[in-house]
DNA sequence: TAACACTAACTGGCATACAATATACCAGCA
DNA sequence: TGCTGGTATATTGTATGCCAGTTAGTGTTA
């Protein structure tokens, strides 16, 4: 068959193999339930590049880049390991969070207009409905896009660019983070007091309920989940 | 006294040729002035590898880790940059350095000791017995170790290594901040405020002068310094 | 003279081959 | 049997060559 005109389609992926098997090997990381006991923590470059059909050198690139991320860890001549974050270092990760979105909260107070602080309602409201009936891991991931989307007000690129690393990390202990139900109710009442607060665009008060209701989940999780 | 056993002294760890190049690489780019005008801002993968004397492959690596924090841009078949933040970008920064270093500050009423924070006297003192004979130079890196000190303090190696990432970036702008004599002390006053609330144990109230103290700096740059 | 087409050099992305070394296994010896 | 030292193997580190896209310079043409 004659092409009779030029078929400019396929190019598609215009992203380096490099940008690909990162995003492909953070992707598979994140998945994976690493804290669960068994799962095989160790890479192998000459496996993923016969995997992927790429060569050695943009995978290690990728991998490299993981490893700054923290979550793998690339050892000379030993093998390449997937991180188990401990507990003390979860714990500062969730403290940095408070830090962040404190000060995010803080800034929506003067650069977010009303209607992007009305939308939060939403975000709270439409969980509140069944709180009980619904499953704790949506209530989880529920939670966590509220507070994305309290940073996200925040409109500070930084801000959110290093919340987004921490995410990795803290989501993948929220399935072992025990949400009992009065746990939820309170989270949703400090969720409210969070927005009146936007609202009357009170910073300082902002700012300062999201730390607290932060930090309240750092003891939460010191308390009584197990890492390790 | 005859060595009756052999002292083994750990042979010299012999780094890779990738975290050499990449702590040479840091250390130029830092010590250049990349905001001045006329500072040639490419670099060139061939050349560097030569002047190391070293292979391409670490030597991308190296580059590639500094294009991850933002220090230099890796474009393909185009060239590497080294990266002039904008000053929205700088702004950014110090915001961050606000909320994570007054997060430090109200975890270090909990977590540290009366003779760590009494050392932070000396930070002070000694620099406010001439502030006004030192050159400004001086009184920015004085300025720098003191709110480094407290950040130690907070003994959470996260916002540690976090700050220290943009310890790099807000380096380089800092001879072009304007320190006028009022800004100087009222910057020392800001100082000792800040310890007598990390003496009182005043976890709220030394966070909040930290914050304060350094979105004033914020401020500051805002309106006096200009970048490009 | 100006716009344009073409070519050659340059530059980072990628694949491949080789080097260095940590680890496991095994043979030999006390 | 238990220890010692050698050796094979596994695995990442490094060097090098080629490829494709970009750029700049040059010559050509209207």
């Amino acid at each position: 068959m004659s092409a009779n005109r030029l078929s400019v389609e396929p190019i598609g992926e215009s992203q380096s193999l490099k940008a690909r098997a990162y995003k492909a090997l953070k992707a598979a990381i994140t998945e994976m339930n690493i804290y669960d006991s068994k799962v095989e923590l160790r890479l192998d470059e000459r496996d993923l590049s016969a995997k992927f059909g790429i060569s050695r050198t943009p995978l290690r690139e990728a991998l490299a880049q993981l490893d700054q991320e923290g979550l793998v860890r690339v050892v000379a001549r030993r093998g390449i390991f997937i991180v188990r974050k401990t507990k003390a270092e979860i714990m500062e990760m969730i403290t940095v969070w408070a830090a962040l979105e404190s000060m995010a909260a803080t800034l929506a107070c003067t650069v977010a207009d009303d209607n992007e602080i009305a939308a939060l309602h939403e975000l709270v409201d439409d969980f509140g409905q069944d709180a009980v009936a619904r499953r704790m891991g949506e209530y989880s991931d529920a939670n966590i896009t509220f507070h994305q989307a309290i940073i996200g007000l925040g409109k500070n690129q930084l801000i959110s660019d290093i919340t987004d690393g921490l995410f990795v990390h803290v989501r993948a202990i929220r399935n072992r983070a025990i949400f009992e139900n009065d746990r939820a109710k309170r989270s949703i009442a400090d969720h409210m007091e969070i927005i009146e607060a936007l609202e009357s665009r009170d910073g300082e008060r902002a700012g300062k309920f999201v730390c607290d209701h932060t930090m309240r989940l750092r003891d939460h999780v010191e308390r009584y989940v197990d890492i390790e």
